[in-house]
DNA sequence: AGGATCTGACAACAGTTGTAGTCAACCGAG
DNA sequence: CTCGGTTGACTACAACTGTTGTCAGATCCT
């Protein structure tokens, strides 16, 4: 019987709390350590769990990872629409859509990682062809006017490239500029791609 | 002493000749399963060595993957350099520099994965530091007419950001479009960056 | 109170990792 | 032929991995 109560909460309370903290800390490591670092043991130590509700939650590592990642991904795409609605005009759409990027990955650079690096290195996430990036390619691909489907695919895949490497070199600290600099050259990026 | 020979080579001729089938399993592995499958063992075996000359050659796993890193790198470099040397305009030495690293990556997909993916997963590339990218950065823009630094720095970072997810997109098949095309839409992406 | 359920700390399994060491077999110089 | 450098197959170790199992104790319902 789930619904009894057991320490003031009920048990698919606990067990959802659990997950999140197992979440939690699979974000933490695949953000910080990587891939490699990321081992259910680790994940374990982290949560303060034991290796049990691991698999109450998850049947496999892999899971736990595809979790990881697609939360960190739906709360990308969530703070994209956001961001580009309501907004008239493309350059205001363009505006907000990065500012809305950057503030996520600033906020917290783990999650950038997760984003931009995890799906290249995590066998995890590459055997299962889990990439959002090309989704987000997609979208920004949506957005553009040009006539040829092969020639937005082409500039959309590139665009995405550049935002994520000067992304990725502004997190590591390579690259050292303002965030509103940043901003305005990654508006400047979106909106230059589009005029061929 | 070391100038004897043995079975028709020097002690040092065979050393060398082991690292470097050593090196060349190192770049088979770390370009095909990745750095999670290059272990000390698994390039041992493909090398068709013990591991005992792993550790003549070698004081670490990191070394190894270092050495293979470097090595592509290098050839990379050269690749460049002879490609834009006696171009005369700016126009011809953008086709000819992707046209050489196109080639490269299409000839040999695994030096394109080294290059581009391994320093962003692999700990031991990681941990050293050991980008060539931000290298490539600088050399491409030096080449760049922008009078403020950062704003060099900026664009660069961009440029080769977006060629390397194009090469990467082509790479592992997601992109399907002729290698004309490829070279053709790179080439546009280097001038289109200068141009502001 | 008794009994069902939940919890957490561990042990166990077989596998792989990096790294080091042993030992018989080979090979060429004296 | 003998001696010493060279080779390769193999073992050894401790640490780690994913995954499953055990068991004493805590917590709640009746």
């Amino acid at each position: 019987m789930p619904g009894r109560t057991w320490a003031g909460t009920t048990l698919d309370d606990r067990k959802a709390l659990r997950r999140g903290q197992l979440v939690a800390a699979g974000l933490e490591l695949l953000g910080t350590e990587g891939s490699a670092g990321t081992s259910v043991r680790a994940v374990c130590r982290h949560a303060k769990l034991t290796e049990r509700y691991f698999y109450e939650s998850f049947a496999d590592r892999e899971e736990l990872v595809a979790a990881v990642y697609e939360h960190v991904g739906e709360e990308a795409r969530q703070a994209l629409v956001d961001a580009v609605r309501d907004a008239p005009t493309p350059v205001l759409r363009a505006g907000n859509a990065v500012r809305a990027f950057v503030e996520l990955i600033v906020d917290d650079p783990r999650k950038g990682r997760v984003l931009l690096l995890a799906p290249l290195t995590d066998p995890a996430l590459t055997r299962r062809g889990l990439h959002l990036l090309p989704v987000f390619a997609a979208l920004v691909g949506e957005q553009l006017s040009h006539d040829d489907e092969t020639e937005r695919r082409l500039v959309a895949v590139g665009l995405v490239g550049a935002l994520s490497n000067v992304f990725i070199a502004y997190l590591d600290g390579s690259l050292k500029v303002s965030r509103e600099r940043l901003v305005a050259h990654c508006v400047r990026l979106v909106l230059g791609a589009d005029s061929h």
